[in-house]
DNA sequence: TAATTAGTTTAAAAATTTATGAACAAAAAA
DNA sequence: TTTTTTGTTCATAAATTTTTAAACTAATTA
């Protein structure tokens, strides 16, 4: 395994940023950051353990969150017992997919709100709940319809 | 106040989980779905402490957190000292306007990510991260396309 | 069969986040 | 001026999350 440029090192930090953001736990979100700019496409449970200096069980928690969640897939070679990990090409879909399903769930939520009978006698505020319900469903049909834009290997 | 029915009470939870989901602290996420639901559009810093059980230093920071953010303003009632506190119309906006600018910082990471020269002599995996970089593009493009379609009162 | 490899699981330590209570401040009222 | 109201601030308590170390398992090799 390569040990990591400054620029890699860089780049690992800035991708967790974005990823923590989003709720993923720290050093999951730096595993997910090594598997994208690592030179090699698929690393060793050895390797992601020594590039990123975490211990066995968090290289183990997180390959197996990253997994559940559809962002990681891992290989064996022919007659080894070990395992390579690499990202699932298209694994972030999975993760916009359910983007869209919670934003689905946050308009119905908003939509009960909006029935509630004092909001519909105040103008101003039901204006602005029905603005905030049309743009999630915009975002939330924007994803829809463009999910089979990107050419996409057979699942 | 009113003391709240069970139905508000459940979607402030609701409500309160999408905001924690996108990173909202939960007695913060709490004060924005009480202003949500709640009958009156203005409630006073002691009706959120009441209705949601909440010590008086957690319902301030909370509301400067929520001030920050411009998600919450606050009147006051002339000779009144005390102020009253209610959602800042169309306040959802500058949340989605932030998230607009993450995502794009998160694409030039991605893009520098593409420029690692070992990236480009692997078509597959190059492939799947320009396509996270388009969809990311694409989502940011919408987001900003439609930022005029909702009637807005003047800021 | 015994030892080694390649992880997983789990209990608890460490770190971080969130909420609270108590002291404080500034304006208004008495 | 003194007291009350309406909050804010800050140190710490409580809860939660994250990481680790150690024990364990199952496959492989010697």
């Amino acid at each position: 395994m390569e040990s990591l440029s400054e620029r890699k090192k860089y780049l690992i930090e800035r991708i967790g940023l974005f990823q923590e953001a989003i709720g993923m736990q720290p050093s999951t979100a730096r595993v997910i950051g090594l598997l994208l700019v690592s030179d090699e496409a698929e690393l060793s449970f050895e390797d992601i353990q020594q590039a990123l200096n975490m211990s066995k069980s968090a290289v183990s928690q997180s390959l197996s969150i990253l997994i559940t969640m559809r962002q990681v897939e891992y290989v064996t070679l022919p007659g080894q017992r070990r395992r390579l990990f690499r990202l699932k090409p298209y694994g972030w879909r999975h993760h916009i997919e359910s983007m869209m399903e919670n934003m689905l769930e946050y308009c119905q939520t908003l939509q009960m709100v909006a029935s509630l009978k004092q909001h519909q006698e105040d103008p101003a505020r039901a204006q602005s709940l029905m603005g905030m319900i049309a743009m999630l469903e915009l975002l939330h049909k924007t994803l829809k319809d463009t999910a089979g834009t990107w050419s996409y290997p057979a699942a």
